[in-house]
RNA sequence: CGGGGAGUGGCGCAGUCUGGUAGCGCACCCGGCUGGGGGCCGGGCGGUCGCAGGUUCAAAUCCUGUCUCCCCGACCA
């Protein structure tokens, strides 16, 4: 490609509202635009990006027995009424010309199954695994960091189809390690950790995490360990029971902060009480200990059935005053593992007072939020954030009921089929190495998945013997197989280089007087702008492919 | 949804408080010089100041309404 007549707007200022450095760097770069909130376009050579990534991640799929098919991104509203999905806040809505409810896809699990319940008959078919590339809407209530985080982006699903649950293990295994080898390929750190089912429902879920600053989600790390602290469990830093006995005045002190420094304690000498309501048990009171916090995802785990933290009226209604709270015999009480048995201060139920108690031994529920320096297998954690490119989760039946999707096993018996759904994002992979590899210049693209694994830049204006020399170099690279850009645009080299650094291509061969002399192009890696040995002119091609061999 | 902020040329911004000819840098176009790190000189193109209504002789500026976008949080199959 010709960089002259290339749409590839590049911007030395990044967008004056942009925080994420992928965000920043994939709009100066010239690789996306913003249309709308959560709303983008691939410009060209970000969507060379896009498709890199989309290739490798066919491959992968390919190579597990998947079976590529795409389907619609607009589906009849009753499709998604069958399995009880309908109406989600972040659910697109429309209706058509005759009134009838449609949706906008968030995922693909109700028309996959619809198909394999209408068309597949016998366990003989199975296992069977489909895949598209489609893109997904999904009104988020808050879009952000450019492509991290989007209304609409395109999104890898597939879905297996199971007789029972020892083949559906066998196809997570595949994906599993399927999508090591993706993002290994891709050329971007990850690590994939236990997570929630959440609302897909389903017994087992992992997320393929890849480690950056503008992740979403916080992952703690030991060695041996990875887990989203959504869900990650590890053993407590101790803390001295309080030496304290009987009742304490705390008048107007109602955080846990206030407390323990009037009475000059440790915030983990004291107890913190997590009112929230239930379905089946009403008003429930969660105690963690004063200086950790209520992981809710943990505690709807534990208490198995969903919650919602109390409001202050409810508490008022049982005479419970917030910021006294304690252990009350009126009310439920669970209490975290931290909470070893001793005596702690807790509130005393009315206003201005708190009290020591003894917490016997009894039941513990694991409801904390981890932080770091706790421990597993006596190792201490770590605690980073990064950005979820891909996941995996046992469905079950829990969409093969609902739609009907069953096949005669071997004794002539219908049978729903037990699924499994997998998702990967080439948007949020690309936006990954993006954050991962680059530098104050720009991107430093793995090459993998780079738009173009060589940079020619002509250091001199059209027509010169610079700028000649650099076509030939660009015609010959090409035939040799190389996707090869070359800047032949009328700029001075300073602008050249600048907007060949923004837009990492992992290989860049400057054509210029100097070089021309010896009939050599300057080579250089954009890793590190690490200086390569020349490349001759007359005869280049074997030494510039074992350059692009040897760069990252 | 709660809190905060912003809409002025392609990008980044000033002007708004105190109403009176719409400005600056970059980019872009033309001419010239320059040619290995965003170079220089000169001349240009480009803007219904988010939108609607109101006040006024006069509105980017004041008033009312509305839309959009961003950040933090909540949320996030």
């Amino acid at each position: 490609m010709r960089q002259s007549h290339l749409f590839l707007p590049t911007e030395r200022q990044p967008p004056a509202d942009a925080e994420a450095l992928s965000h920043k760097l994939m709009v100066r770069a010239g690789l996306i635009r913003q249309v709308g909130a959560g709303l983008w376009s691939w410009l060209p050579a970000g969507w060379r990006v896009h498709e890199k990534v989309v290739d490798i991640i066919r491959e992968e799929m390919d190579a597990i027995g998947g079976q590529e098919l795409l389907m619609p991104v607009m589906h009849p509203a009753e499709l998604w009424k069958k399995t009880g999905r309908y109406g989600f806040s972040e659910q697109f809505r429309l209706d058509d010309r005759k009134g009838a409810p449609h949706v906008l896809a968030m995922t693909h699990e109700e028309v996959v199954t619809f198909h394999v319940g209408n068309s597949v008959r016998s366990y003989r078919q199975l296992p069977m695994m489909l895949y598209h590339f489609q893109v997904k809407e999904r009104d988020e209530p808050r879009p952000r960091a450019g492509v991290l985080r989007t209304r609409e982006f395109i999104m890898k699903d597939s879905y297996s189809f199971d007789l029972d649950e020892e083949g559906l293990q066998v196809s997570y295994d595949k994906h599993a390690q399927a999508y090591a080898r993706m993002l290994d390929r891709a050329g971007i750190e990850w690590y994939s950790v236990e997570s929630d089912v959440g609302m897909m429902g389903g017994s087992s879920a992992h997320e393929f995490m890849a480690p950056c600053g503008a992740g979403e989600d916080d992952v703690a790390l030991a060695p041996g360990y990875a887990a989203n602290v959504e869900v990650a469990s590890a053993t407590p830093q101790p803390v001295p029971h309080t030496e304290l006995t009987g009742d304490q005045e705390t008048p107007g002190l109602t955080t846990i902060e206030a407390v323990a420094e009037h009475l000059g304690a440790r915030p983990g000498q004291l107890l913190k009480a997590f009112p929230v309501v239930t379905e089946s048990r009403g008003l429930v009171m969660a105690f963690v200990r004063g200086d950790h916090r209520v992981n809710e995802i943990k505690l709807r785990n534990a208490l198995k059935e969903e919650l919602r933290p109390a409001t202050p009226a409810e508490l008022e209604e049982r005479g419970l005053h917030a910021g006294f709270l304690g252990p009350t015999g009126d009310l439920p009480s669970v209490f975290d593992e931290a909470i070893v048995p001793g005596p702690y201060i807790v509130g005393a139920n009315r206003p201005d007072l708190h009290t020591v108690v003894e917490i016997p031994a009894g039941e513990r529920l694991d409801f904390r939020t981890v932080e770091a320096g706790d421990t597993v297998n006596g190792n201490p954690i770590t605690i980073e954030p990064a950005i979820e490119v891909g996941n995996i989760f046992k469905l079950g039946t829990r969409y093969s009921e609902p739609l009907g999707a069953t096949v005669l096993d071997t004794n002539g018996k219908d049978r729903h089929v037990v699924m499994g759904c997998y998702g990967m994002g080439p948007a949020r992979i690309a936006a990954a190495a993006v954050e991962q590899f680059a530098d104050e210049k720009g991107i430093s693209w793995p090459k993998s998945i780079a738009p173009w694994d060589v940079h020619v830049i002509a250091a001199g204006k059209p027509g010169t013997d610079e700028a000649n020399a650099a076509a030939a170099l660009y015609d010959e690279l090409r035939g040799a197989g190389l996707e090869v850009l070359l800047d032949d645009r009328a700029d001075g080299p300073g602008a050249k280089f600048a907007d060949a650094e923004l837009l990492g291509v992992p290989l860049r061969l400057t054509v210029g007087k100097r070089g021309l002399a010896e009939g050599k192009a300057e080579a250089m890696q954009r890793r590190g702008l690490t200086q390569l040995e020349g490349v001759a002119l007359d005869d280049p091609i074997e030494t510039v492919k074992q350059q692009w061999l040897d760069v990252p």
